[in-house]
Formats: C-alpha cells, sequence, structure tokens
RNA sequence: GCCAGGGUAGCUCAAUGGUGGAGCAGGGCUUUCAUAAGGCCAAGGAUGUGGGUUCGAAUCCCGCCCCUGGUACCA
C-alpha cells in the first residue's frame, strides 16, 4: 500500500476562510480522496499559521491574547472540515508547543551547516504581506496589495538564511524534474527568478518589537520569522523531528514513518498544493530550507490560480469577500464543491458570481448529474429492478465493479479522468464525468427503455440495469469530487425508489 | 524596463503547418422515463494588428497595440 502524502498551505489567521481557501482545500481533498480510492494509505495535512506581526497586531486591536485570538480563528478554519466535507488527517496549529520545536531544531540545523549568519538589516516592509518591499514593487510610494497600510522601515541586526547558496542545487532541481511544479509556466516563473540571482534573506525579528513567535534558539532578544517558522509545518505535521531518525532523539508516534511519509531524495513522496502568491516560498525557500537541514525535497507543487468576483479581484476593500460558509450553507456542500473544481480554469485565475453560480448548478447540477440520476432511478423503480450490492465496498473504483456497459466509450472518458488528477485538472477530471453524463442521456434518448417497458418490459429490465450500473460508474468517478453526491447515488442504485428525491433542486 | 503567459463565436475555453471546434447563453424542432428536465437542428468567427516565411499560418518569424502574473536582495 503506497503512502500518499499531501499538504495545502496553512491559512495565515488573520481573517476569516474565504473561497479562495475553500478552492484549495477542496482541490486537495479531491487527490486525498482519490488516492484512497485507488488504495493509497494519505495522510491530507492543513492547519493554520499562527505568529507574526499582524496577527499580533490584529489580537491587540481586538483587546485579545494573541494566543486565545489564534486558537479561535483556527477553529474557524477547522469547522471548515464539515461546511466542505474536508478529508484531512492532520490540522496543524504553528503555536504548539510540538511544533515551535520542530521549528527550533529546524533552525539549529541550518545553523549548524552553516547557513545561519546575522548581519544588519534595513528593508521596507508590508505588514499586510508579512514581506519585505523593494522600491520596485511599490506603487505610489506603497504596498500595491495593501495601500492603505504605511510601509514599516525596519533597521535591525537579524539573522539572515544563506539562500544564495543555494541558487545551483535548486535549478539543478528544477532541471531535473519538469514536473516538479504545476503548470509548467510557473515552473518556468521560479526558474527564471532563481537565475537572476538570490539574495540571502532575514529570518528572525527583534522579540522587543514583536513578541508572537517561536523564539530563536539561544538568543533571547529574536524571534524566529513567521515564514521560517511556518513552512516547517510540513514536516512538524508528520512528528518531525522526534519520528526521524535523529540521534538521541525518542521516537514520538511510530517512529520510522517521517521518512516513509516525507520520502528520501531519491524518491521524494510530499505533495504540496499553494496559490500562486505562495510560489516562491513553497518551491524556492522551503527547497532550499529542506536542502539546509539536509532533508528531501518536495516531490511536487501545484499552484492553482485566484478567485475573482464579478470580474474584480477579491479583497477585503472591495468588500466583496465571499464567504464559503455562506454558499455551502445556501446551495450545499457539493454544489460548491463542483464549482471550484469545474467552473474554474485549470490552472489560472478564475471568476466567481451569483449568477455564473447558479446558471453552473441548474444547468450541471440539476439538470446534468440530477436529472440524469433522477430519470434513471425512477425507471428502475417503476421495473423494479436493482443492482446488487458490490463485492467491494464503496471506494473501489468503477473499473474494478462488475458493470452492464450501456455506453461502453465510458473507458476513454475514465482515462482522461485519471489523466486529469494526475495532472491536477481537476476541471479536466470533471469534464469527463459529464461528458458520461451527457453520454448516459443520449443513450437513454435512442434505446428509449421508457417505451420498451410497455412492450417488452425484459429488454427494459436489462436496459435499465445497465444504465443503474452506469450511474454506478459515474457516482464512483464523482466520489473524489462530490463525495455526499456520490454515496445517495451509489445507495440508490441499490434500492432504487419511487419517492426518489432530487439531488439538486432546480433553483429559479 | 526586464522575464513569462495570453488576446479565437455574446460568455468560458479547445485546436502548437493541412478545409477554425466544444460547453454555456440566445433561436427553431421534438420525446415523455426525469427536477417545465432530456434529445435533435440551425445560426453565430476578416482567430488583436501590420508585415514576412510557406503550396498552405490561429499555429512559425519580425514590428506594434492591449491584458495578466512575476520582478526577492544589493546598489
Amino acid at each position: 500500500m503506497a503512502k500518499y502524502y499531501l499538504t495545502t498551505t496553512l491559512p495565515y489567521v488573520n481573517a476569516a476562510p474565504h473561497l479562495g481557501h475553500a478552492l484549495e482545500f477542496v482541490q486537495a481533498d479531491v487527490l486525498a480522496r482519490s488516492r484512497r480510492a485507488a488504495g493509497d494509505e494519505v495522510v491530507f495535512n492543513t492547519g493554520t499559521d499562527e505568529h507574526g506581526l499582524k496577527i499580533y497586531r490584529k489580537a491587540l486591536e481586538e483587546g485579545k491574547d494573541p494566543a486565545a485570538y489564534v486558537a479561535e480563528y483556527a477553529a474557524k478554519f477547522d469547522d471548515l472540515k464539515h461546511a466542505l466535507n474536508l478529508s484531512y488527517t492532520n490540522f496543524i496549529r504553528t503555536h504548539t508547543p510540538e511544533h515551535m520545536a520542530a521549528a527550533q531544531e529546524f533552525w539549529r540545523r541550518c545553523a549548524a551547516t552553516g547557513d545561519i549568519y546575522k548581519k544588519q538589516y534595513a528593508v521596507k516592509y508590508c505588514v499586510g504581506c508579512e514581506l519585505e518591499k523593494t522600491d520596485s514593487e511599490l506603487v505610489d510610494g506603497a504596498c500595491p496589495i495593501h495601500p492603505s497600510l504605511t510601509l514599516e522601515t525596519i533597521e535591525e541586526k537579524n539573522y539572515f538564511f544563506r539562500f544564495s547558496k543555494y541558487q545551483v542545487p535548486l535549478l539543478a532541481l528544477y532541471r531535473a524534474r519538469p514536473d516538479f511544479v504545476v503548470p509548467e509556466a510557473r515552473l518556468r516563473e521560479i526558474t527564471s527568478f532563481v537565475e537572476r540571482g538570490l539574495t540571502d534573506f532575514s529570518i528572525s525579528r527583534l522579540k522587543a518589537k514583536m513578541p508572537w513567535g517561536v523564539p530563536v534558539p539561544d538568543d533571547a532578544d529574536h524571534v524566529v520569522y513567521v515564514w521560517f517558522d511556518a513552512l516547517v509545518n510540513y514536516i512538524s505535521t508528520l512528528g518531525w523531528p522526534h519520528s526521524a531518525s535523529a540521534e538521541g532523539e525518542a521516537p514520538r508516534g511510530t517512529p520510522e514513518t517521517f521518512s516513509e511519509w516525507w520520502g528520501s531524495v531519491e524518491r521524494p513522496n510530499a505533495v504540496q498544493v499553494a496559490g500562486k502568491d505562495n510560489l516562491r516560498q513553497q518551491s524556492a525557500m522551503w527547497q532550499a530550507m529542506l536542502m539546509s537541514a539536509d532533508l528531501p525535497p518536495s516531490k511536487q507543487i501545484f499552484i492553482h490560480g485566484f478567485i475573482g468576483i464579478d470580474g474584480q479581484k477579491m479583497a477585503k476593500s472591495a468588500g466583496n469577500i465571499i464567504d464559503p460558509f455562506v454558499i455551502a450553507e445556501k446551495y450545499g456542500t457539493d454544489a460548491l464543491r463542483y464549482y471550484l473544481l469545474r467552473e474554474l480554469p485549470a490552472y489560472e485565475d478564475g471568476d466567481f458570481s451569483i449568477a455564473k453560480f447558479e446558471e453552473a448548478y441548474n444547468g450541471s447540477l440539476a439538470n446534468g448529474l440530477g436529472n440524469l440520476v433522477s430519470r434513471v432511478v425512477k425507471m428502475a423503480a417503476t421495473a423494479n429492478c436493482a443492482l446488487p450490492k458490490p463485492r467491494a465496498e464503496a471506494g473501489v473504483r468503477a473499473d474494478t465493479v462488475e458493470t452492464l456497459d450501456a455506453v461502453p466509450e465510458f473507458d476513454t472518458l475514465w482515462k482522461a479522468y485519471d489523466e486529469g488528477l494526475a495532472e491536477f485538472n481537476f476541471k479536466a477530471a470533471a469534464d469527463a464525468v459529464w461528458a458520461a453524463i451527457a453520454m448516459t442521456d443520449r443513450h437513454i434518448q435512442s434505446t428509449e427503455p421508457f417505451k420498451k417497458m410497455k412492450t417488452d418490459p425484459e429488454a427494459a429490465k436489462r436496459d435499465i440495469l445497465a444504465l443503474l450500473a452506469d450511474i454506478r460508474a459515474i457516482a464512483l468517478h464523482l466520489a473524489p469530487m462530490l463525495p455526499g453526491t456520490s454515496e445517495k447515488i451509489l445507495a440508490a442504485v441499490m434500492a432504487p425508489s419511487s419517492d426518489f428525491k432530487p439531488l439538486f433542486p432546480r433553483l429559479h
């Protein structure tokens, strides 16, 4: 049984979850569910990034203790598990003793390699981004993403990470693994970035100014810069360093598991999902940090785009933040998952609007999937036939289940489906399922089992059994994407009822 | 400025040298098993622009216009 390790980035808990978070979680969830269905053992990690200046200030603003503040927000993000029906196995919070100890140990290893040193530092800094800004990045002297915030000038002695040392190894990594970053355009982007040369970056802050972070080992005056701390979650969630083969460390949990999950240099195993704003952190900074700590790189990093709202950027200042809880509550979890997976471009920015959402809902969910299932289930109920329970349990792939193929062309569609998922092309995978739905609708029209029921009941029964099998194949392929809907269909094909309720009631 | 990607039907996109396709929306016809659902048909495009290469260009080359993303750090 293969081990599949998958992680999202950790949302920074300075604001409530929005549609962009939902996109990343749902995409990752599809990967996790499909691998589980294929028989892999899966660790699916997510969580919350809880340190840094912005959070510290926000907590004080709200008159809260930072620890209480981040705990409250972590709970909000964890609630998405139910609202979006997510199957993550790990939810890591960076403000926990285990993670903080891991971040410190990671620091020590980089220091031992000679990659951490102290130097005088002066730079403009955007509190909104938690990132340093150069003049070339500024628009009218302000951060383009947070124009209302005043840039701070930081001038202090900080610890630096020897990023520059890893230019050549990073380029070698990119060259050796053409699918290290998906899509390709993003790999080219990061390659070009690294080719232009790397400069060491600051990885600490003066505790006197910013106490909310992981203490720097052996230096009480500094805390670890939030990025350096947060990225370590990908391995601390696996129990690193305690479960690693670190000498003198007492194993925690199952000792040998870290390298099985994270992988080795020869066979890296960690798949990361991140937004395009995180390209640099995930595919360059984090990889260099891993090299420095003598740990294997990630296996693959998938970069998704952003979601615009009615053609505009989603932003607090624009007042157009879409709350995934609200959408899921109103239209259903699977309706939201459907939109995120199929109605957005695979690798680029997409757009959301209530009008588009409702159009897609009616067209593909109510009229397409829902109606097909209704018509087949009702015919089956009338003809009094049903599929036997599958020999294997639910979750087994369709091709391993006995089917009476009414529509043999499904095979090519399922191939496209598999290829889509392998390339993180959720839209392509979903398109294959909807092509199967359309094909089945056409098949019903051309074979007319509803007429045969009156003239030749036995022939009708054969047709309908085959249709039930097709619906089941569709449901099994739908399972990673729309798990709740898939379950309903699988239940219905084994016990068709004339009271079957529409899966997605049409919106008017 | 530089790097990368893009500009194709009303909308979202496909088609990397061989008669421009699909989905959705809009139009017409039609079935009745189904959620006023389904099916069929037609319409809809000087492929941003100006040149060039070629028997042949959405596709390759050059110029231009526009859009998107990136452009850390040092000076």
